[in-house]
DNA sequence: AATCTCACG
DNA sequence: ACGTACGTGAGATTA
């Protein structure tokens, strides 16, 4: 017989820290269970044991620590976020029909010792699974460790251990008792690291070796000494380095054989986790079906479908049908038919078709469309619409996934089809939910109308001088050269300045520069570092140029040609369902991050052009997340200071300095401007100072100036964070909703993460839901007036439009009403409005 | 694939 | 004692 033997308390702890912290809609966490699982099937099917037992610590103080040691040693325990998955785990394990072992005051690798003992007596197969090294001293010609690293698991056989360690398996035990290890508590002999320790062991043995022969043997005077002064605690070490043989455990092996698994439990539980890949891998999703419906699901008769090539006669027989296209195949949906189309002329003819039509991810299909010089009408339902607004968060909207969150059933029955058949009865179910969340507002007249915008501006795309960026881009390139050699000369030798590693070693051990910051891999190297240095040599200043000038060269000029398209324009890829906000993202190229900052960088910008004969009509907000901040929580005095007209830091200093407006520097300005910022962000103290150069107390004494002048700014951040603690959910103006899992940690810095996200993403999350609003009205607008005007561009609080001359005036008038006045806020929101060539020009 | 850096609002 | 703004996407290096 074959035994696994896992060691649960290891692999779980490899698993949560390996994995960055995972947690279902409910704000459950899962990121341990999820990589236990896969560590676990991994090593099952490799393994193929008759027998599965998993041990877990039982948090008595074992005998072998004394107690004040246990205490000290674990006195932090375990993470919250993981003690709450130990029980999840356990009860799967259950259901899965696998044994879980714990005994009174052992730890688990006690119980792995014990049963891998007992298979090695027995002539029985044992493979040991853990994270910890320590088992290794299991090892032996019946017992195999598996050791899961971060990367893959190493199988130790007694010959791989010999190759690594130089020495039996079963040695590690003199190994420890004289190197020690601080994680176990286990002391060691002092200054007696794992160098000599192995050398040792390699020349005496084992521990009573080394002190039976240490003082006669050629060792150097330093090691005797330490040896000598150590023995006492070399043996006590021993003794708590050596795991438990002979735990109190009741289990016959032939009782870890492998039960029968509750599949409709592990079904259910897996949904609830949200692990559906699992459920697909182990094809539980489709056998529990059979067996046991799950509870919260309706019976479910499998739907026969018959499949059929659409014609022109069917097309106008359909009144509400579900459809897919993938850019050359569409297929139907009407009743229990399947229809399929490959020919244009088909294609157009039922995306012009007036019936009702339920799909995932439209946006394709109105690009198409567009191409093809016709329109897609009559789109009553995105599922994948549906499932972002019903939660921001999610990696991404697979349909079966979805069936899987909602209860509804994916029809693997169906095959090929399986998705399409899938979206009908899955598009109920996402249609009630965003209802019963109040989202049904947002998602017919905001998100279902945006898709088509959005397909629209990506059809149009921008132009761009390519001549022009090319030229800018050989420019560039001299100048990285020149200040490529600079920089060798500097440092006295070429190196790769792109490599933050050689960097670091260049900058702070060759030239000995003061090293401030670290990251998890080494020094710091960023800009704010390198802003701090730049006294101290000439060669920090050409790192910032060199990474200027490369960042402007790969990113924007390569990156940037890279995605022209033959038309000489950029059709950029708007993500609709990307942002945990509400914001739309941008990407291949991302249009939303070509550089204005500096000079140099915002050259780019007059490559992005209109066509000859027209010209870009620029329209920005100003301070619209502010604005946003004073109409929800309704302080008189922010709103009264937007209502003045008067710039908004500027009132800001002049009411948090108490002084007059004439009064402000600049110095005072831009200290506000940067509270304001921190306002917004959700406010913290420390990052304020670091922002402005002040001291922590300064900048808290700012932020408390801020809010006693402001109160219903700090009412309204209380009361929200307040709020979401409850629900755990915040919402925009428009209802848009987003979890925060983090508020239900017990991490510190999480739950603070939490309450920043709390207070932001109504705000900024507001913000995006106006200029949605904004956009769809300035594109209706525009096809009203039938003007040749196209919205083209969205940078989250701009909007740029290419237009005819002849009507640009008319396009920079839509522009503005629409966007000014697009919702009635309790301050008004000003607009930016300019006309150019290029980019640059419109900007103003 | 993860990390670092940096571009934008 | 620690680690700190919110929201994105992309390129280069490194493991």
């Amino acid at each position: 017989m074959k035994l696994l033997a896992i060691d649960g308390n290891s692999i779980l702890n490899r698993a949560f820290y390996g994995i960055k912290l995972l947690t279902n809609r409910k704000g459950v966490f899962t990121n341990a269970i999820f990589g236990f699982m896969n560590i676990y099937m991994k090593n099952f099917d490799e393994v193929r044991p008759d027998a599965v037992a998993v041990a877990f610590d039982l948090k008595a103080p074992t005998f072998r620590h004394k107690a004040a040691d246990y205490y000290k040693a674990n006195r932090k325990g375990m993470p919250d976020e993981l003690a709450q998955q130990l029980p999840l785990i356990k009860e799967l394990l259950g259901l899965l029909g696998i044994t879980v072992l714990e005994c009174e005051g052992y730890e688990a690798d006690d119980i792995l010792g014990t049963l891998s003992k007992l298979c090695s007596d027995s002539g029985n197969e044992c493979f040991v699974l853990t994270g910890d090294r320590d088992s290794l001293q299991l090892i032996d010609d019946k017992v195999t460790v598996l050791l899961a690293t971060n990367k893959e698991t190493v199988r130790y056989t007694p010959d791989r251990f010999r190759d690594d360690y130089g020495f039996e398996p079963i040695r590690l035990i003199d190994l420890k008792a004289l190197m020690g290890d601080s994680s176990d508590n286990i002391p060691g002999v002092a200054g007696i690291g794992e160098k000599t320790a192995s050398s040792l062991i390699q020349e005496f043995g084992t521990l009573e070796g080394v002190y039976a022969g240490y003082e006669a043997s050629g060792l150097t005077k330093g090691v005797k000494a330490k040896l000598a002064a150590g023995e006492a605690s070399a043996k006590e070490s021993k003794w708590l380095a050596t795991i438990v043989r002979d735990a109190p455990i009741d289990t016959e092996l032939v009782a870890c054989r492998l039960g029968d698994a509750d599949i409709a439990g592990v079904r259910r539980r897996l949904t609830e986790l949200e692990m559906y890949k699992l459920l697909d891998q182990r094809g539980i999703a489709a056998s529990a079906s059979e067996s046991v419906p799950e509870v919260k699901q309706e019976e479910h008769t499998p739907i026969e479908v018959t499949e059929h090539e659409l014609t022109s006669a069917d097309i106008s027989g359909f009144t509400d049908v579900c459809c897919l296209f993938d850019g050359a195949r569409l297929t139907v949906l009407d009743g229990t038919a399947v229809y399929t189309a490959e020919s244009t002329e088909l294609i157009s003819s039922f995306f012009t078709s007036e019936c009702r039509k339920t799909t995932f991810d439209a946006k394709p299909l109105y690009r198409w469309a567009m191409a093809h010089g016709g329109e897609l009408k009559n789109v009553q339902d995105d599922i994948l619409i549906c499932g972002y607004l019903l939660n921001a968060s999610a990696a991404d909207y697979a349909v079966d996934k979805l069936c899987a969150e909602y209860g509804a059933h994916y029809c693997t029955e169906n095959g090929v089809h399986a998705e399409l058949v899938s979206l009908c009865g899955l598009a109920k179910k996402l249609r009630a939910e965003t209802e019963r969340e109040g989202m049904t507002e947002l998602y017919e007249n905001i998100e279902m109308p945006l898709t088509e915008v959005l397909a629209s501006m990506e059809h149009y795309g921008v132009s761009i001088d390519r001549e022009g960026v090319r030229s800018f881009g050989a420019e560039l390139s001299e100048m990285i050269e020149e200040t490529r050699q600079m920089i060798y000369d500097d440092a006295g030798h070429e190196f790769n300045i792109s490599s933050p590693k050689q960097l670091g070693t260049v900058l702070f051990e060759e030239l000995g520069l003061p090293a401030k910051k670290k990251t998890k891999s080494g020094y710091s190297t960023n800009a704010d570092v390198l802003e701090e240095l730049r006294s101290y040599s000439p060669i920090v200043d050409n790192v910032l140029k060199y990474r200027q000038y490369t960042k402007l060269n790969s990113t924007y000029v390569d990156g940037l040609l890279d995605k022209v398209a033959d038309d000489g324009r950029i059709h950029t890829c708007f993500r609709q369902t990307e942002t945990r906000t509400g914001r739309i993202s941008s990407t291949e190229p991302n249009v939303q991050n070509i550089p204005v900052r500096t000079e140099l960088g915002s050259q780019m910008r007059r490559f992005f052009t209109a066509q000859s004969g027209r010209t870009l009509v620029d329209a920005d907000y100003s301070q619209i997340e502010l604005r946003v901040m004073a109409h929800l929580c309704g302080d008189e005095n922010m709103i009264a200071a937007f209502n003045s007209g008067e710039d908004i830091h500027t009132s800001t200093a002049a009411q948090v300095f108490d002084m007059p407006s004439i009064m402000v520097t600049p110095e005072m300005r831009s200290a506000a401007k940067a509270v304001n910022f921190g306002i917004i962000y959700g406010i913290g103290a420390f990052s304020l100072s670091k922002d402005i150069g002040s001291s922590v107390a300064q900048a808290k004494k700012y932020i408390a100036d801020y809010l006693a002048k402001y109160p219903k700014v700090n009412e309204f951040m209380e009361g929200t964070v307040d709020e979401a603690m409850k629900t755990g959910v915040v919402s925009t103006m428009f209802g848009r909703k987003r979890r925060i899992p983090e508020l239900q940690s017990s991490n510190k810095v999480l739950q603070a993460a939490g309450r920043r996200i709390a207070m932001n993403t109504p705000v900024q999350g507001t913000a995006a839901d106006l200029i949605k609003i904004a956009m769809i009205n300035v594109y209706r607008r525009l096809r009203a007036e039938k003007l040749n005007a196209e919205l083209i561009l969205q940078v989250h609080d701009e909007l740029i439009i290419e237009s005819d001359l002849a009507c640009a005036d008319r396009a920079a008038e839509i522009l503005r009403e629409e966007m000014q006045g697009v919702y009635d806020m309790r301050v008004p929101l000003a607009v930016d409005v300019h006309q150019g060539e290029s980019w640059y020009e419109a900007k103003g």
